[in-house]
DNA sequence: CACACAATTTGACCATGTTCAAGAATAACG
DNA sequence: CGTTATTCTTGAACATGGTCAAATTGTGTG
């Protein structure tokens, strides 16, 4: 057996290889009208091959989703490396993920099939997808991080962006404008809108305001307390 | 036959008779390990019969939405017609749900598993249940329907509280906390905050930015054009 | 009542996600 | 090399959501 990380064993590549036809298939014909059987007709190998590998047909899409994120990491990095222009960082941050899912809208939505189900694996606020989640809101940490923020505002407006991101994601699934533009439209003026808001938060006037509203997602437990 | 509108002819009380009876599973086991076989048993029927009244299981969800809309316009109406306080009447718009769906968060799970598949008849945020969406939001126009507001504000509001509505709703089934007392302070909290930015919105200082929230929602088509 | 027609009810059947025990291939080790 | 443990692969079987044509019940009409 390979000590170093080469990653193809046999059985890596068995799993790769049904792993990209069931996508396919998923791509072509929706998630739900594909068979267990179809994905293994196409992998050839068995029906039970495929349950060895994964062990559910949504888990191929939580592997998807996982894949979707190292993805998304690849692409924010050579971003980050290139310019330290806050707005580009956080615009490229925010649109990359719909630019790698624009092709599998059909996929994507099964994401969102157990968002309303906390103790489901591939709830997509759930614990089965919290490191997923955190890898997410870190990208846009990483592209705030050579501002100078107050500390408050640097825990906040990670998980503030990484919200958006989702709602926006859902959004693009029902948008029917060519490209999607009109979703990525309103990212664009989202995200315009949010830096107006950052340095606007900093206002004397809106101190008050700005206190009551991270008290109040405090007590929701939406953001952990100040250690 | 009966011309007038009693409810119950022999089908309806069957119907009907199996709605309760899969709500009352759909409690104690959850949506997923109930099956249309136990709620057959349980109502004394044939599993077809159960099949003959609802289209598929999810149809009786489907059902349990409307229900609870039906319910929300019961005691929301009641408030209206009690008191003329905007702050009271929202409120009350706002966690009515909350109380109602206290002990089916299991069952109101299932609501949201195809938000991200728009064309799925049970997608929150699709065709099929598009009535129930606009009877929701009408319940919030009602709400305001007393004060002065500016056109634009009066036609955003009703969808913007919505939209905290459900954002919340699904809070509410991830809250451990007794009773879910964190989502229900976190609602009263926003609403505090909602009415507060209500008439700052007014404010002159504010007018471009409040402009250009409104144009950005409407070229995303997220509200309409002003006719 | 007798008949036609609609509403309801049924059991048998199918498709597909999932499980499982057992067999084949491969690696580990003396 | 031979033996053993591990990894992989398989076909058969199961559970459940859903379909259907036929049977049964009800309901109005001459």
């Amino acid at each position: 057996m390979f000590k170093n990380n080469v990653p193809t064993t046999k059985g890596e590549q068995t799993r790769s290889h049904i792993f990209d036809c069931a996508l396919d298939l998923f791509r072509d014909n929706g998630f739900d009208p594909t068979t267990m059987q179809d994905i293994a007709n196409r992998a050839e190998v068995a029906k039970s091959a495929a349950y060895y590998y994964f062990p559910s047909k949504e888990a191929i899409i939580q592997a998807y989703y996982e894949s979707l994120q190292s993805q998304q990491e690849s692409l924010c990095a050579a971003v980050f490396a290139e310019t330290k222009d806050l707005k580009k960082r956080l615009h490229a941050t925010l649109i990359s993920k719909f630019d790698l899912v624009q092709h599998d809208r059909k996929l994507l939505g099964v994401v969102f099939r157990y968002t309303g189900e906390p103790t489901h694996p591939l709830s997509c606020l759930g614990k089965g997808t919290a490191e997923i989640r955190r890898r997410a809101t870190v990208l846009f940490a990483q592209a705030l991080e050579l501002e100078r923020l107050p500390q408050d505002l640097q825990q906040l407006l990670p998980l503030a962006l990484w919200s958006l991101q989702m709602g926006l994601l859902v959004m693009f699934l029902y948008d029917s404008s060519l490209g999607q533009k009109r979703t990525r439209q309103l990212a664009a003026g989202s995200l315009d809108f949010t830096l107006k808001m950052m340095t606007l938060a900093r206002l004397p006037v809106l101190k008050p305001v700005r206190t009551k509203v991270l008290s109040l997602l405090r007590e929701a437990d939406l953001i952990p307390e100040l250690n």
